[in-house]
DNA sequence: ATGGCCTGCAACGCAGGA
């Protein structure tokens, strides 16, 4: 079994403790964390490798950085949008176990219409020809992350009030369309699931305490794998600890 | 009631998140 999870962590310094007794509860063979916020000295490359896993990670000041953590040797294939010249660290390509991992963090967007809105749709522009680059080198590639897009309105708590604003607008649910297009299978629906499944709770008017949420963070598995995931599901628990991220992991878990 | 909360930075409030 192969199980993998993304965790957007908002600030690894602040959740190393919630990530380490995650690890060794869970015992995912690979995690892929975003907002790591931190630069690479700085990096708890120690307490990582100590809790067993290597890791490949790229970060900046205050703002983004990816991470990724594995049990088994990782290598690493990229670090960057090919052709795309951004300081903005939210994406890392590893091999792992003959499976390409591809960790997104993708942009936000603001407000529909913003320059941040415009940026998250050109990174896009720039992702798809990595991914197909990517899904050419190896057939079985997982894409994982913290996507920034709810891709149906079932993935919103309140779709009326949220119709139209960032993370379901509809070039952004297009830009989600496209990447399934390329052969790949939303994981966490090839499952029965309960209904107001989300994966990230504001942190304002108590939202997870109320369930108020949205299905932002996701995992996208190559039809060369689709087929052997046997699970996907959100682990809400870290999302109850004292000083939680307002992300929670979700996982897929493969029979390969 | 369009703001509430959290993080990092270097403040003594701001930007950014979603």
């Amino acid at each position: 079994m192969f199980k993998i999870a993304t965790w957007n962590v908002n600030s690894l310094k602040v959740r190393l403790p919630h990530v380490l007794q995650w690890l060794e509860s869970e015992s995912p063979d690979v995690l892929a964390l975003q907002e790591t916020k931190s630069i690479d000295e700085n990096f708890p490359l120690e307490a990582i490798n100590e809790a067993g896993y290597q890791v490949s990670y790229i970060g900046q000041k205050t703002y983004n950085g990816v991470a990724t953590l594995c049990k088994s040797s990782i290598e690493t294939i990229s670090n960057c949008l090919p052709d795309y010249d951004d300081v903005q660290r939210r994406i890392l390509a590893i091999n792992n176990s003959n499976i390409t991992v591809l960790n997104l963090y993708i942009p936000n967007g603001s407000e529909v219409d913003s320059d941040k809105y415009r940026y998250k749709l050109e990174w896009f522009s720039k992702l798809h020809p990595l991914i197909k680059q990517l899904h050419a080198d190896n057939d079985k590639l997982i894409i994982l992350g913290d996507f920034n897009i709810a891709p149906e309105d079932e993935d919103v708590h309140d779709p009326e009030a949220w119709q139209g604003s960032i993370l379901v607008s509809p070039a952004e649910r297009d830009e989600f369309d496209k990447l399934l297009a390329h052969g790949f299978k939303d994981c966490f629906r090839l499952f029965d699931q309960d209904e107001k499944s989300f994966s990230w709770w504001d942190y304002r008017q108590a939202a997870f305490r109320r369930g108020r949420g949205m299905r932002i963070d996701h995992i996208l598995a190559s039809d060369a794998l689709s087929d052997s995931c046997k699970a996907c599901y959100i682990d809400k628990e870290p999302r109850k600890l004292e000083r939680p991220s307002d992300h929670t992991p979700v996982v897929a878990e493969f029979d390969i």
